[in-house]
DNA sequence: TTCATTTCTTCACTTAAGTGAACGAGTTTA
DNA sequence: TAAACTCGTTCACTTAAGTGAAGAAATGAA
């Protein structure tokens, strides 16, 4: 399908607001109004599988927030690609480079064709003026990330690479299917090779 | 020294407010009248070494920041302490408990005698209602702190142990001294033998 | 469909971490 | 001061991850 009628991009377009009012609604309360000065903003982006949206030595000032779809950030060590993160719904990110105003050391990909909204801190700090509610919002989002990224963080150091694949397939049991094998390795911290044993060795287990 | 006297006390507590409040100032420029409100609310604590500020199963309401001295968190498995973060100087946490209002699935304990400041999100709404730059000034910690987390993150799972034990010994030379090797070896990941081991190696290889 | 490329798996071998035990240095306690 | 304990190191052995190569399977392009 390479083209889709506009009703129906419409029709997607109402589908990614309600997504994205729904999720903050979690957090805060929105007006009308106030969900107007979000759409107004225009971030809602449609990016194709294999997009990069921030290459290793740029300065993006671009945040992401994933709507549908998937995204990966990824280091190249030696050559190698060492991917470090997924973001799949509801989920996003700040890149390091957008708060530290330094070139970015990592890449950023479009693992699926995805639908993400997009926004730079000028225009989070123009509606942070105007409706303080917003700022609350991303200060709850932003503790709350941070302590969810601990936990995964701790639960990534006190596990074995056998352990945290047995962990994804509980807690993120899409991922391994919506991601390539090679991806998921350096996600896990160990080689392809090494993620295809370990899988040999969890089926032999089991029988 | 058991004791200090009171004008020593008067001092240390100076001192530490200068530390805050230098600290801050590299976020948001603070009035008089802000500076008091912080100082009103009474937060700063001197904590013995081996205190333990949080334990498992606990649904505490404190947010911690090092103004002097350390604290570590840990997590207790299969009867083993697992350490997984370090704060020292100018580090702070909100613990995961604290944030999802659920029982705490780690301990935090006083690695040396400190200086600490301690608050609570009753005491956070308060004041941010009172002078939004707070809020303002949280959020940007949160967001700093966050970006950081991931940049330690992906150091961790793009490196080997021997790899982050020098990692430490660069960025953090002073933690291995403060530090026991047992705590230190669960925060790279690994067993205190293996980490003697790793620490010979090394040794060998620069003669 | 066919060919080319990418991705995944398997294998043999190397390297390093895990395990359990033992020892010594330093510290605490009785 | 002596005994008990903690902590770090060392050792022998086990287990699993890293490496390089080869082949099978899946994917994408012509």
């Amino acid at each position: 399908m390479v083209k889709t009628s506009l009703s129906a991009d419409s029709r997607n377009r109402e589908t990614m607001q309600h997504l994205l009012f729904d999720f903050i609604s979690t957090y805060v309360s929105l007006s009308e109004e106030e969900k107007h000065a979000i759409l107004s903003l225009d971030i809602f982006r449609s990016i194709k599988k294999g997009t990069i949206l921030l290459e290793e030595g740029q300065r993006s000032q671009e945040g992401y927030f994933v709507l549908k779809g998937c995204i990966r950030t990824y280091y190249v060590i030696d050559g190698e690609e060492k991917t470090t993160a997924f973001y799949t719904e509801m989920e996003g990110l700040t890149p390091h480079c957008v708060i530290h105003k330094a070139p970015s050391d990592y890449y950023i990909s479009c693992v699926e064709d995805s639908i993400l909204t997009v926004a730079n801190p000028g225009m989070e700090e123009e509606i942070f003026q105007k409706f303080p509610k917003f700022e609350t919002l991303c200060r709850m989002l932003s503790e709350e990330l941070l302590a969810k990224q601990q936990i995964n963080f701790d639960e990534f150091k006190t596990s074995s690479p056998e352990q945290r694949y047995l962990n994804i397939l509980q807690k993120r049991p899409d991922l391994i299917r919506r991601v390539p094998q090679y991806q998921l390795a350096s996600y896990l911290g160990i080689k392809p090779q090494s993620l295809s044993r370990l899988r040999a060795r969890i089926i032999a287990k089991n029988k």
